[in-house]
DNA sequence: CACTTTTCCCAAAACGTTTTGGAAAAAGGA
DNA sequence: TCCTTTTTCCAAAACGTTTTGGGAAAAGTG
């Protein structure tokens, strides 16, 4: 005789929900009980291999799969990761930044767990949708990428001890998990290399203050001008303002050249290649020829250029794979501060990188 | 005499868990029973205004918030929307992509839910990765976009009555809830408002075959053509492919320009801006001047470029959320053949669309 | 006052899993 | 044979909510 049951209503055209089954329903199909069912599927050794087998073909029969919301209570873990983007900056757009999130997301997935996305407008924005996931339970850890010198995100996360690792270093004195770029080592890289080549007036027109990653990008600068013999020339650095059109990289490259000396290189991140294009079209410098460049990030019009854009190439994707694998390390509990990796950043010469003429 | 019971070791030092309070131990500390204490907090009307406030007093003085995840099980909904995105397409990098998805986000937080994220490689991987939100009941609905002429996500999707809405339309004689952008009345208007100035030979610089969105534009590049009483050449229509180097933008403005009756503006997607003044710039045609420009898109580039590019505008950022609102509709049970929108899309007169010399 | 209605609260069930703590059956050992 | 160990299974509890279906007390009503 069988009970009725309200998990037995199958097949009544409620939409799609009578599509599926459900672990109760599967353990009377197999006449097991719920908990050597759901035992053979996990692969526990105190199920016999045989029952183990017929349960395992039944639910692919019936393509049955837990449900997670049932899993991650039970559980107590949300089998979910936050990010938070902000389209303020441009830097989202760029295809490194696509890169990195393809890396995270198929790294995720692949763990079993699910990426929730939040875009926030400002920094104000960014806080508060982090602390949503957060205070709301809602993710087990936090991905940080556009670090800042001081970034109050940081010592939120480390203060209610909630695992997150950073795409990116920032100030902070406690330890934490992160991935980030050489962007020292590449500027230094491509300093030395146009030095090399017998340049020597070398300009940085370096990412916007207030974030970290052009600090590295100096040092780089610097340490390479250094290496090779160089003298560093205030004039020839410039910071770039992506929102600031008066700080544009069009702009600062037209005064670059007003310089009594002007400089026979130029480094910069690839973003900012277009104003710089166009002020060496306007002073009939031709790129490459006239002025060597070499770009941060490997964009798609680096590639298609003519001529190409020599570049200093982050692996994006593999960094986000990183993040993602040490972040679950995190959250089973490792110590943060043992997971602190820096990548190496390849440089791609192309036709921009020749000696002075 | 108060019994030790689970839910009541708070401050234990067990991480981050610790600093959350639950249903159980709020409603002993207002000495009610968890069903009142629930109740009040939504606002039922069968709890005393009295005791209501008395318990959201202290739900906000512990910050209590509901686990989302033990909600998510007894509604029976995730309270989640998914959206898989491929990054093959650069259509991804367009900052109107990013509008998009600010307005979809912005809006599901809103309604309390969450957005999770798909990356796909390739159209398979999209497949791939919608079943798995689908199927693993990770989602109430979902949101597509860059909808193909022949979709077979739509199909998916229809066969299992599984709500969704596009942005964007598709080649499907079932019932689905669109918002999509008028493409056909932009391009018509761009023309006739070239036409208008004098141009009698206009060029289409297509986006890629297989999409919908072309479709749409190409009937109102004809229309705009036939309202102006100007004949068709096919020699002036291009379909421009983004992977292919030999389909290039650059490639084909160079090829525009061979005609022995070259064109005097050219309509385009401002994505392939980029290879067109480089093709111009080849030629010694000075864009704006000897060329009238339209681009669909606003983008970052149409601004700061000088001159400056005339734009068609679309208004992602509303189409977001009215994407988000529909659906919340059909996951209510709501017929969405009822909801098929297609937003107007504004021009913005620059300086690259003047009479012909 | 006796009866009905309204107000206010709550115990128990349910959502679909996984984990805990056995228990029955089978196998092994003396 | 009797005792111990191993194998194989399962009932019940737990995760943290919301919903169901009352029930007691208070307030109206005649």
């Amino acid at each position: 005789m069988f009970l009725e049951q309200s998990g037995n209503r199958i097949g009544f055209g409620e939409g799609f929900k009578s599509m599926t089954i459900n672990l109760k329903q599967l353990s009377k199909l197999l006449k097991l009980s719920p908990t050597t069912v759901s035992r053979a599927l996990a692969d526990y050794p105190d199920v016999s291999a045989k029952t183990r087998a017929r349960v395992k073909q039944m639910a692919i029969q019936h393509g049955y799969q837990p449900n997670p919301v049932a899993r991650r209570l039970q559980k107590g873990k949300t089998e979910t990761i936050g990010i938070v983007i902000t389209p303020e900056q441009n830097y989202f757009s760029d295809t490194f930044f696509i890169d990195l999130l393809s890396g995270i997301s198929n790294q995720i997935t692949r763990a079993g767990y699910e990426l929730i996305l939040g875009v926030a407008s400002d920094e104000e924005h960014e806080m508060q949708s982090m602390r949503r996931m957060v205070e709301g339970k809602r993710v087990d850890g936090m991905i940080l990428t556009l670090i800042r010198e001081q970034d109050p995100r940081v010592g939120y996360l480390l203060d209610r001890d909630f695992p997150f690792v950073l795409y990116g270093r920032t100030r902070e004195t406690r330890p934490y998990a992160f991935v980030d770029m050489d962007g020292k080592q590449a500027f230094e890289k491509a300093c030395t290399y146009l030095a090399g080549l017998g340049h020597r007036r070398i300009a940085l027109l370096n990412g916007e203050p207030g974030f970290m990653f052009p600090v590295g990008c100096r040092e780089g600068y610097e340490s390479g001008l250094f290496l090779s013999g160089l003298e560093l020339d205030p004039d020839l650095i410039r910071e770039w303002k992506h929102k600031d059109p008066s700080q544009s990289s069009y702009r600062w490259t037209l005064e670059l050249f007003k310089n009594d000396n002007p400089p026979t290189a130029i480094l910069f991140q690839t973003e900012a290649v277009n104003g710089i294009f166009k002020g060496l079209d306007e002073l009939n410098l031709q790129p490459g020829k006239d002025v060597a460049l070499i770009g941060y990030d490997d964009l798609e019009i680096a590639r298609i250029h003519r001529p190409s854009l020599s570049v200093l190439r982050p692996q994006a994707r593999e960094a986000g794979q990183r993040v993602v694998n040490i972040l679950m390390e995190v959250i089973k509990g490792e110590d943060p501060g043992k997971f602190q990796e820096i990548h190496q950043v390849e440089m791609v010469i192309r036709e921009t990188s020749l000696p002075p003429s």
